[in-house]
DNA sequence: GATATAATAAACATTTTAGAACATAAATCA
DNA sequence: TGATTTATGTTCTAAAATGTTTATTATATC
């Protein structure tokens, strides 16, 4: 029901410009409280400005990913991979963010840092950046694939060769506890490749639900790179496992 | 029977909205259960979206640009100038598009073709034709720029050099009635030039209120490429001066 | 700048929903 | 026919969403 809701909300802010929270609370017949969670989540996903009493439409938003509603699962564990990944990376440095929810989970974490160079194929980490205002993204060119809004090719990969980052943090399909990084797509496999190969540290970020899954290719192994960053549900013995395979994992903790 | 079902299932969602599971299990007379497994499938073949307490169309729109909304002056003669540019793209061609409103309504005619190529920096205009489906879209790379969602730097420009297009329409901020064409950034005057080289024919799409006007930099003559389009709010003086400068005018009517 | 007022967020209780496990009925096939 | 798969139903537990109360924080008013 609350998906459907949070819809509603920011239709209903939209039209009608800033609402108290007692009558969106009134409007859609729930509690205060219920509105004001509800604000605090579309506020995040940037999607609504909130104010004291209320919210307002947003002004400066260039434009909204309807697919990640759907898409968001373990948001609350996503966010704090974000928050911790967004606390390894010192100002001025640049970062490749690869697509996917995790990694937007931690632009988001980013956008309020300053003197920061973002590099993507990603049009929503593009969009999260942008709105925060102190980052500099650059975009690399590409075919903008059908299905989701990022961009993959030739185009993506030889952009990607002639540049350097310091960090890079790129999401996963599936890990096993031999720490091989599996992903569902050939082209992004090969893209990945690439970060890889310009980025000085790598870190793979994925919620603990990708631990012992597995998908189509295998890109590479964690012992290779810098570490994994992970969230709190990783079980003691997934940990210890990855951990004698010589994996480093940065476990996020609330 | 289930697979009959599935399929009502989802026109009903389409018709109706969101549905909670319950008012589903009614309205097909089996148990919630069933309902839930169907929703399962459903959202993994990307038919619709589940929710928490039920389901949800999938929305179709992926993303959306909020600051078009406003910004939009002459929105009807810029919609009349896309039909008009979109008449004289044949299919199969590949179109690049300058970043601005008035080539984003190109774009909008051009979103429901197929077999259609764009080259852009714009990230509206590349929103809009995903949203069509049948374009194959190139995003050129680039510096997001702080005030407005496209791309421009050095890779943009280093990304159009290998590129070659059959036809282009760009923007202008200002045009002379000699024909020449003013914009009120060196930046985007820069990457227009290469803009004009990757493209055999070369459109300018203006609307008439850009006519006597001057900007910043002039980055070009109008009748060194295939001509002007703009709507029939254009005087017959302006008209008549730039004929006879030798410039092509498509007037594009309602 | 102190105080009153209102709004927020935290903690806990309650309700609702999801999903796992198992049971049952129908359909398919040897 | 009997065995086996497939679809559906039932029950139960965990998780998610919402509501309620209470402290904390922010805003406004004087």
């Amino acid at each position: 029901m609350q998906l459907a809701r949070h819809q509603q909300i920011v239709e209903f802010i939209q039209s009608s410009g800033h609402c108290a929270v007692d009558v969106l609370a009134r409007e859609f017949s729930v509690s205060e409280m219920t509105i004001r969670r509800d604000l605090i989540a579309l506020s995040e996903e940037g999607r609504i400005a909130r104010t004291h009493g209320g919210a307002a439409p947003v002004e400066q938003v260039l434009f909204e990913f309807e697919f990640l509603r759907r898409v968001q699962e373990n948001r609350v564990a996503k966010t704090r991979i974000g928050v911790a990944a967004a606390a390894i990376v010192p100002d001025g440095k640049t970062v490749i963010l690869d697509s996917g929810t995790t990694t937007l989970a931690v632009a988001r974490q980013l956008g309020s840092r300053r003197r920061l160079t973002v590099i993507t194929t990603s049009l929503p980490i593009a969009a999260v950046l942008q709105r925060g205002g102190g980052t500099e993204i650059l975009l690399l060119g590409g075919i903008l694939r059908r299905e989701s809004p990022d961009l993959e090719g030739p185009l993506t990969e030889s952009n990607l060769e002639g540049l350097r980052a310091d960090i890079a943090f790129v999401g996963a399909d599936g890990i096993d506890l031999s720490g091989n990084v599996y992903n569902s797509s050939l082209n992004t496999a090969r893209l990945l490749e690439k970060v890889v190969k310009a980025a000085s540290s790598v870190y793979v970020v994925a919620d603990s639900s990708k631990l012992e899954r597995t998908a189509l290719t295998k890109f590479g192994n964690l012992t290779a790179w810098r570490g994994l960053i992970t969230d709190s549900s990783v079980t003691p013995e997934q940990l210890d496992i990855l951990l004698k395979s010589g994996v480093n994992v940065i476990v996020a903790h609330d």
